[in-house]
DNA sequence: ATTGAGGTCTGAAGCGTTTCAGATTTCTGT
DNA sequence: ACAGAAATCTGAAACGCTTCAGACCTCAAT
């Protein structure tokens, strides 16, 4: 069963495809009687134009970039996109959101759907930070798509980079816990297969090493990156332990936070007298917990307009210009679920 | 500045566009130094084939469809957004989402934009519930491309719909609380354009009628749909108040539901042993809370799988097939927001 | 009946690609 | 040096649509 085209319909109506056509696109040069013909025709072949071949000439298409997120199931993401589609808006841009659920082939699948629907350029928030794979972005380059990765990729691939620096936030972070007396931090860390959850290691082991302090290996807790991760690291690592504890804990993000305080209250351990809790990201919900959350806030709605507004801007450039890199700074948020030691 | 066209490579190089086409899809049938003299050219002007030429014969087209949602922000549509990219998978569909961000304009310039980039059919989840405009509709009818709403639309606009009953559901958390003990139970309600928030007020009335209650013109508090307004209609509805107050509150949604429960503990007053509170969804986060939330689950994943598959199944039956409708079930979750008064 | 102005319709050209039959070039073996 | 095979390249045709100059109709005015 092969497309029915505007010539079947034509055939159909006894009219040229001229003004089978015109009816399509409501113009009013076609006599009614004609008209009703046309749209009979087009409704008993049940025809459907084919966008691909109207839009060449025509109308200034509708301009749109694409979106590739790692998964929907962060409330994170949403401030992003949402920050994206506001400075797209102003320059007359449609967003469009494909989610790679944190798998490397989707992620490569998505650019390929989004290229073939002829976005004008992609912002990608890498799937895996440090996969030595990058042929998918080398094809994009190849064939002169804009793109800006969101959240970078580890190694020195030359593209247009929004980030954050995740290793000096971590660094803050641990350092604030510190300074309010805590000696033993536990880590809640994120996905092994994630970029920052390195980084972010990276920047709570340099802030205990600053103050001759370790992280101890059996307070490195791969936790991952969901809620139910948080609550089931959570209840492994506290269920039955003594005060042999650690005072703090960081979580690699609010959602892992969220699990672990209620792991903790199902333990009957309180927060922050028995234990202080750390997120990472300031979600929305973080401050509306009963313990509400001490965190790193990420600058996410400026993640999303910058990333926006940088590939529009490279969209406008020769491609010839070097890629530039944008890093915007997290702020720390003290809430109650951090207390300082006597 | 108009486009570079393959025909201009193709002079640049000094070759045929045959043979930029065979470079362009990587055939090997070209000879290495044709190939450098192409990509050369390909390169200084900044070449990029327009897809919408490519893909009219050619490769099996990316099957894609789009998906409109209401609000990027509410967790609960991530798990409907994965619920159809699932069922879209295995029939070798991608899924494309926009968000209307709950504005009737965005929502139709969304069509528009997925229209054009030749999805094959499109999940609405519609901004508006009961606006009497649905020429997006109509059109989208016109041009013979399959859609399907996604929470329905009030009137009897003929489209295939996947639904959930939600008077009947807010009836039943009702009844629950009714029969627990409560005899004055409050709603936050949604937005006043949802439809949801409609049909749940009705369900809620028509509860409390059944045991001769009321909802008072002082318990029923339009609140919103996001976790600040649960929070700002919390504090309000509750503050400086005595003994004077509901026993029990059902919200609009979870998240109203999460901002309730930080403004009560904020006024010192517990939950449930001063109030009982209700969500509505299920939303993730809801079991993990310090009060895990007794609420009504809404079939997220299974709503997402439905319209996808309901969409697929008419994709591929001729339009006259009269439209279908969907309606899923909603689960009472109990949990420790709400208790029994004695 | 004739004219001419609108109102309608027609169909070839063209959009930027891919395809593919055939032309041209290069290579291999003698 | 030459035939034939293999490798490479060419360019017209086709994809499904819109556009638009011009043909054809209709009908009021003469």
């Amino acid at each position: 069963m092969s497309r029915v085209t505007i010539r079947e319909v034509a055939a159909r109506a006894g009219v040229s495809i001229g003004t089978v056509s015109a009816v399509i696109n409501g113009k009013s040069t076609v006599k009614d009687a004609t008209r009703s013909r046309v749209k009979a025709a087009i409704d008993s072949l049940e025809y459907r134009p084919v966008e691909a071949a109207r839009r060449r000439l025509q109308t200034p298409r509708e301009k749109s970039i694409g979106f590739i997120i790692k998964e929907l199931h962060n409330p994170y993401y949403a401030d992003i996109i949402v920050g994206a589609q506001q400075t797209a808006e102003v320059h007359g841009f449609r967003v469009i959101c494909m989610s790679s659920e944190q798998r490397f082939e989707y992620e490569k699948e998505a650019i390929q759907t989004l290229a073939s629907k002829d976005v004008e350029g992609i912002i990608i928030n890498p799937a895996l930070g440090d996969d030595p794979d990058v042929s998918h972005l080398e094809d994009l380059r190849e064939r002169n798509i804009p793109f800006v990765l969101l959240e970078g990729m580890r190694g020195d691939f030359p593209a247009s980079i929004v980030d954050v620096d995740n290793e000096a936030a971590a660094h803050g972070l641990t350092r604030y816990l510190v300074e309010i007396g805590h000696r033993r931090i536990a880590h809640f860390a994120g996905p092994r297969v994630s970029m920052h959850a390195g980084e972010r290691l990276d920047g709570i082991r340099r802030a205990l090493a600053e103050s001759g302090l370790v992280l101890r290996a059996e307070d490195l807790v791969h936790a991952g990156a969901a809620l139910e991760d948080g609550y089931r690291a959570g209840i492994e690592r506290f269920a039955g332990r003594g005060p042999e504890r650690p005072t703090a804990v960081t979580c690699f993000n609010d959602l892992i936070a969220v699990g672990l305080l209620r792991a903790l209250h199902e333990l009957g351990l309180r927060v922050p007298e028995d234990v202080s809790v750390t997120g990472f990201d300031d979600i929305n919900v973080a401050r509306y917990l009963t313990v509400p959350l001490t965190t790193m806030r990420m600058p996410r709605n400026e993640m999303g307009r910058q990333s926006a507004e940088l590939l529009i801007r490279r969209m406008r450039q020769p491609i010839t210009v070097p890629p530039e890199r944008i890093t915007l700074e997290t702020d720390l948020v003290v809430r109650a679920s951090t207390r300082r030691l006597a």
